[in-house]
This record gives structure tokens, sequence and C-alpha cells, in this order.
RNA sequence: GCGGCUAUAGUUCAGCGGCAGAACGCCUGACUGUGGCUCAGGAUGUCGUGGGUUCGAUCCCCACUAGCCGCCCCA
């Protein structure tokens, strides 16, 4: 029988790694909590027709790369679905907003997650078919100030202070506005005329696009076409009189906060509901692949999939990137977020008529909290220490002298000091910083 | 979906048309309760899978699968 691996696109994270990504996870929560998010948890999987209606049937991800099945009716009274592993989780946060009436407590909502999406694409580093967001919405009725540019501002800010929490050095804000959607449809058509005559000079690639995606255009890397980019109608320039204060206000409470960024008016991002402000924060060192996060405004997504009018600003930040370029930077800044955390303790039996009492000893040493690991007694205690000497900061000897006597022998692999310790006292003695080594 | 490169020990990799190699790691070493450094031994394996060429293929050819890089697109 051919051996079972994980699917393409998809992969097991082992320890130490998984230190790494709760670590970083941990930090994120901390963040969102001093901005007064709460989590939410969606379903993995939802009605296709929510991601073809928010994300955009004609977007690549709804046509092309979704993981999409048919629900088979299992009774005459149930119904087949087309059901769909959601490709991000913007989508699925709104449809609960709606479904849970959030709009109806008048209240401004900030929610997070962090979990898995699913993308049928190509696998590449930093891309898997299960890659990992931590994402955040801020949504609510226009009453409560769902449409302040200042929350914008606010979810940018709290952007970089997460990046700088984590360590992350050498961050760019890319800032745009594509305006609303009547702004991006006028100036699609502006764009697409002015491709008419400029394209043929262009890339292949570019002609193509000039077609199908006009707005894709302006990303173009090809050297020779940045001239003929420069001189296209710049999006700002089609952008009603509202969009146009509603830009100017993100920056200057964005320049007020002292938060560093760079107008980009070719960032377009590729989803359907995203309206004004968009942004990226990129990082070089990643390859093709060099944003670490993305998001924007959606003022019109709710009522796309059927809600009441509840405009957002969101992001989702690609956590399978963000530890790739954790795991680049210079050894200091990885670790002060991930530093491989040793047992307390290793208890070594002696003769394998020591083994009850071992876990007995352990049971109570983690209830003070220390990370306790239990050889067995049928190793040579030679290998014992060899072990210990690999996993923890100390050993503690468990023979029948010790057993007898309650008093412990334990070697601090440090230091080299060996120790009669009386058992009411080891807990405390094992508290202790291992000569020079902070808990 | 398209193009290029790659696939050998637990890991990182060398290698060659004729019995499979290194480093690190692992195991064992005066069989009695003491690790690290050193020393002496030892095991690593369907050479990604399936076909083909050949007296003989881990090596050459084809297909498949997977990974990496790029394109498309995107976080």
């Amino acid at each position: 029988m051919a051996t079972l691996k994980a699917v393409r696109g998809t992969r097991d994270l082992l320890p130490p790694e998984t230190e790494l990504w709760n670590r970083i996870e941990a930090i994120a929560r901390r963040v969102f909590a001093r901005y007064h998010f709460g989590e939410i948890r969606t379903p993995i999987f939802e009605d296709t027709g929510l991601f073809a209606r928010g994300v955009g049937e004609e977007t690549d991800i709804v046509s092309k790369e979704m993981y999409t099945w048919e629900d088979r009716a299992r009774a005459q009274s149930e119904k087949s679905q087309s059901l769909t592993l959601r490709p991000e989780n913007t989508a699925g946060v709104v449809r609960a907003y709606i479904e849970h009436k959030l709009g109806e407590t008048g209240q401004l909502q900030k929610l997070y997650y962090i979990g898995p999406q699913f993308r049928r694409e190509r696998p590449q580093k930093g891309r898997y078919r299960q890659f990992w967001q931590i994402g955040a919405e801020v949504i609510g009725p226009p009453s409560a100030g769902s449409e302040s540019p200042l929350r914008d501002a606010e979810v940018l800010e709290m952007l970089a202070t997460l990046l700088d929490e984590l360590h992350i050095e050498g961050w760019t804000l890319e800032l745009n506005s594509v305006g609303s959607s009547a702004d991006r449809e006028r100036y699609n058509n502006v764009l697409r005329t002015a491709l008419v005559e400029v394209a043929p000079k262009m890339c292949a690639d570019c002609q193509r696009r000039a077609v199908t995606n006009p707005l894709r255009v302006l990303d173009c890397k090809v050297h020779e076409d940045q001239p003929f980019i420069e001189a296209l109608p710049k999006i700002g320039d089609a952008l009603d009189q509202a969009s146009k204060d509603h830009f100017a206000a993100v920056t200057a409470a964005l320049d007020a906060a002292g938060v560093p960024y760079k107008l980009n008016p070719r960032l377009v991002r590729g989803l359907d509901y995203y309206t004004r402000t968009t942004f990226e924060f990129t990082h070089g060192g990643l390859g093709a692949q060099n944003a670490l996060l993305g998001g924007g405004r959606y003022d019109g997504l709710s009522e796309a999939i059927g809600g009441p009018k509840a405009p957002g600003i969101g992001f989702a930040i690609g956590l399978d990137r963000l530890v790739l370029t954790l795991q680049g930077q210079p050894k200091i800044a990885l670790d002060t977020i991930c530093v491989e955390t040793p047992c307390h303790a290793y208890i070594a039996p002696l003769g394998e008529g020591q083994n009850a009492a071992a876990l007995a000893l352990a049971r109570e040493l983690r209830k003070s909290d220390l990370r306790i690991e239990i050889g067995d007694g049928s190793f040579r205690l030679k290998k014992s220490f060899e072990i210990a000497n690999k996993l923890a900061w100390r050993i503690v000897i468990l023979g029948e002298d010790e057993a007898k006597s309650g008093i412990l022998t334990v070697k601090d692999f440090l230091s080299g000091v060996q120790a009669k310790v009386p058992r009411a006292e080891l807990s405390a003695y094992l508290q202790k910083p291992a000569d020079g080594v902070s808990t």
C-alpha cells in the first residue's frame, strides 16, 4: 500500500515550530484585546453562494480556486446544497453579523479571527492550499460610526503596533483608495478606454489584462511598461469628493499618530467587495509573495449578501508568511519571540519499582506549574542523565535511598552542582532559576 | 492552469552504468547511582512511484507524484 501523505499544498506543523505559532497568536490576541476586539469563530465551510456573492463571481478565487462540493440530500426533507471550504473569512464574519442581527445592537462590532482558509492554488513557498489567517473586522450600522475614517486609521495603527510587537522589522504600509463602487466602475471604464491605445505597446500580459482585468495592468512589473503605466489615469482622480475627503482624513489621522505609510496609487485589490481605503503591509525578502497582510474597507459587502447597510473595514494576515518572515530575521528578533522552553526537571526513577513514585512526585511538582518530564526505571542512570541533559535544566534522582529518606538528589546541569533537597522543599528549589537561566 | 529546477540515511547533502557515502543526529561501550568535552564500536536506506533502454540502472529515457522557483492570481 502506498504510504499516505498530507495532500498537496497541506502540511503538518510540528514542535518546536508550533511554539512560534502559538506565541504569534498570543501576541495578536493581546494586541486585539487592547483595541477592544472580541474573537469570532465561524464555520470552516459555508454555502457556496456566500462567496460567489460576497467575494465576487469573477474573481480568480471564486472562479477557479475554491474547494466546492455538492452536499447530497440524505433525506427527502433535505435539499442538496453546494458547500465550499472558506477561501477567506471576511464573508463568513459578515454573514454571521447579519444572521445574529448584530447591527440591531446599534454597537460597533470589532471582531477578530484566527483560523485556516482554503484555496486550490499552485503551492509555493508561503502559499499553501490550507493556509492560516489572523484577521479582524470593524463593522456596524453607520450610526455606530462604522463609516468613519477614524476606524480605518485605528485599524492601520493597530496593525503597525502588532507588527512592531511581533518584532517584524522593515515593514512598509502601502495605502490607496479605490473609491466607492461607482467610482471604481467609472475608473475601470476610463482605464479600459485609455488602454485601447496604449496596451498594444505593452507586454503580452498587459495586453491580455487590458481586456480581462484592466486594474491589474497597474500591477505590471515589466520595466519597459512603467512609463505607460505612469501616464495612465490615476484612480485618485476618479474619486468623488466624499471618498477624497475620507481618504484625506485617514492619512491625517495616521500622520497624527505617527504611523508611516507610502501612498501607492496602483494598489488595487483583487476582491470585489473593497471600497475606499485599501492597504497592504509588505516585507522584502519574501520573493514574489511579498505581501504580509492586506485589507480594506467594504462598505457594500453586507448589502451584497442580503444584509442591512453595514460598512466595515478589515484585514487578513497570512500567518504562514508571517512565520517565514520571522524565521528569516536576525536571530535576536526571533529569540525575543520564541525561545525553546526546557523542562524545569527530569525525574529519573532508579529501577522500575520507583516508577509509580516518580509519577506521584511529578504530579506534585506539575501542580506547582513546573514543567516536568519523567524517565523510566528501566533506564540506566547514565542514560537518564544523557536524556535529561538535552531537555531539562535539572535532574531529580529518585532511588531507594531517596524513597526511604525523603531527601532527593538534584543536579543542576549548568553549574554541575549536586544537592540533597528534602521533598517538601523540592518545588521551591526547582522554581529558582538554574544558575543564570531565568524561568 | 502554464514554464524551469529538484527528489539518495532521522536531517543537511555528496556520489557513480557494476556490492550505497559524508557530516550532524541516533544506539552501544569497565553490566553496580552521574550528563556535557574527547575516544572506541554500531545501525542507518525499496536511492520518490511506475514503466523503458541495457548483460546489469540509484545513475540514461518516458510518465506520474511531490517539493522549490517563476507566471497567472492573491493574504
